[in-house]
DNA sequence: TATTGTTATACTCTATAACTATA
DNA sequence: TATAGTTATAGAGTATAACAATA
């Protein structure tokens, strides 16, 4: 049911899409949450280094200002976060070549091989979406893809 | 495409479960966290404060400690958030029957009013949902339902 | 003894503003 | 002048440990 305020507006739209975007906050709050914090704390990140792992792609190296805009924050939070990666070896700051402004971030040996790991935890799918028969989830998946790409 | 650990497992189950959670998961990281983001700053409240402010119903007084409970957070760090809430006055200690220990909280008119706003604006389905026909609609609904329901 | 809420402490994230070294 | 990165600072969230009041 949808709570309204006092002389607010009705809802708009078709009841099932309210749903349907319920559905998804509450799977984003609860078991995606759930399984966001398990793994990076297991891991012993912070959500935005993990973040910030997720955004440095193996032999791509990166613009401290283009991580800022990754991860959507101020440029001057980027010092601390690669601070805290790199004196756990797991990212190194280069000089750039043409601009000696720029520092490159590059992932370490034993950040590519932490950010692999990360992925595939994240990337593994909870049990109530594999008891969906195949069709289910050839179903769901093209809806989501029509949603996710509908933006 | 998965990323595997090198001589990591490979990915259990159908791809397109996989497939299924990520897209899950980038909406989630996108139009979701941007809008979740973007209506508790439009309300100058903290995601924190606008989580407590969710699960204080109105006319259901709780106790601090259940607050801890319903943020998944240490209960030392409920004593901050209330203050704050409190100093807006969206949120009232008061004194429990029957045990003098504890306090229970309680939203204000203005309170009661806040989180009115605050969920009827998180309810608002994005476009991408609306576009879909309400066969459509009703498929992604059920199937989510499932998703939700079998945790 | 155990529980409720608070305080003290320490760490991280967040933004703004000022600074430096380059461009 | 403008840009990349840093530093200083302040506010908020997080946990742990210790505490007073109460059960």
């Amino acid at each position: 049911m949808t709570v309204k305020a006092p002389g607010g507006a009705p809802p708009r739209g078709p009841a099932a899409a309210r749903e349907i975007w319920t559905l998804l906050v509450e799977l984003s709050m609860s078991n995606l949450r759930e399984r966001f914090i398990g793994t990076v704390t297991e891991l012993e990140l912070s959500p935005p280094q993990a973040h910030a792992l997720k955004v440095l792609r193996p032999g791509n190296p990166i613009a401290m200002r283009e991580l800022a805009d990754g991860l959507h924050c101020d440029p001057s939070n980027i010092t601390g976060i690669v601070d805290r990666l790199e004196a756990r070896g797991l990212v190194e700051r280069r000089a750039a070549p043409g601009d000696r402004r720029i520092k490159t971030l590059l992932l370490t040996g034993s950040g590519v091989e932490l950010r692999a790991r990360l992925l595939d935890r994240l990337s593994e799918p909870p049990p109530a979406i594999a008891a969906l028969t195949a069709d289910e989830q050839r179903q769901l998946r093209d809806l989501l893809r029509r949603v996710v790409g509908g933006r």
